[in-house]
DNA sequence: CATTAAGTTCATTATATTCTGAACATAATG
DNA sequence: CATTATGTTCAGAATATAATGAACTTAATG
């Protein structure tokens, strides 16, 4: 297994822990460490030999997640897939909605809790309020990022 | 299907969606609209309806995820269960975490690249930069947290 | 407009995860 | 020190997820 192959495998398992396909993580795997822009469906077909099915279903799944992108050549039936360039913005947006998804579910649990002087109820109230302020401050980060690279 | 039982559901697919056990998400739900800061293992289990065996993992996972804390009360055997008093130092702390462990990734797919001139190189770059600028950033979002609630 | 290339869909198979329940460990109680 | 309460462990069953490969769709080419 050369240095290549033994990476790609390890974004495999890193993909996988966090519940996702391990063959989504290999894609990934294969784009973040190629020496070109340009990899095709058929490319990364043959170097993780794996089936069309797969392949096709998995780059769709990371084009969702918006961790690929697909570009084209003039001329050329093939479509190209690349680490996204847009990432950057997608990366915070994604946390954020995450923390926001939280945030709703906390305060579901506060509506039905309805013994407001149980240190449970403090608790998460207190939790509500951190959800509440990663959720304002999370976007910054993009804007403070966006000033320091001007 | 009572609105709390519908809630503790819920939370369930919301873990689930995370490549969780459903179970860890229904336990939490429990915990998250509970109207007290006392519940065992075995009541739980009664208004989850679940083996003893399903319900000991799952705990113990939540409890590795920092996500509920162990309490006891003298004279009494059974130990019970909380959202975690702790979990706002962990939320960051975990996410902080995962962006080591993505940073980790970029940089080893980078020394495998040699191919320094290519699109490819330098659009990981750039990604790599903001999540170092990110691992930074994260931890401050804590401090700022507590110098505002002092 | 027939042919080919590029990719999708989906039924089946393979694999992995989770749940169950009974047997087991541990420690508090009387 | 036998009994009971509390939880753990683990083999097997149930369930869910992912991969395969062949048939299909779509659209570009000659």
């Amino acid at each position: 297994m050369t240095e290549k192959e033994k990476y790609i495998e390890e974004v495999g398992v890193f993909y996988e822990k966090y519940g996702l396909p391990k063959m989504a993580g290999r894609i990934l795997g294969c784009l973040l460490s190629s020496e070109t822009d340009n990899n095709s469906f058929d490319k990364l077909k043959d170097i993780l030999k794996a089936s069309k099915g797969s392949i096709s279903g998995n780059i769709n799944l990371l084009l969702n997640q918006n961790m690929i992108e697909k570009h084209t050549i003039s001329a050329d039936r093939k479509s190209y897939y690349r680490i996204a360039m847009n990432s950057l913005e997608n990366i915070l947006e994604a946390k954020t909605k995450s923390v926001t998804e939280f945030r709703i579910i906390l305060e579901k649990g506060l509506k039905i809790n309805s013994n407001h002087n149980d240190l449970n109820f403090n608790n998460i109230s207190d939790i509500l309020d951190y959800y509440n302020f990663l959720e304002t401050e999370i976007p910054l980060l993009r804007v403070k990022w966006e000033k320091r690279n001007k």
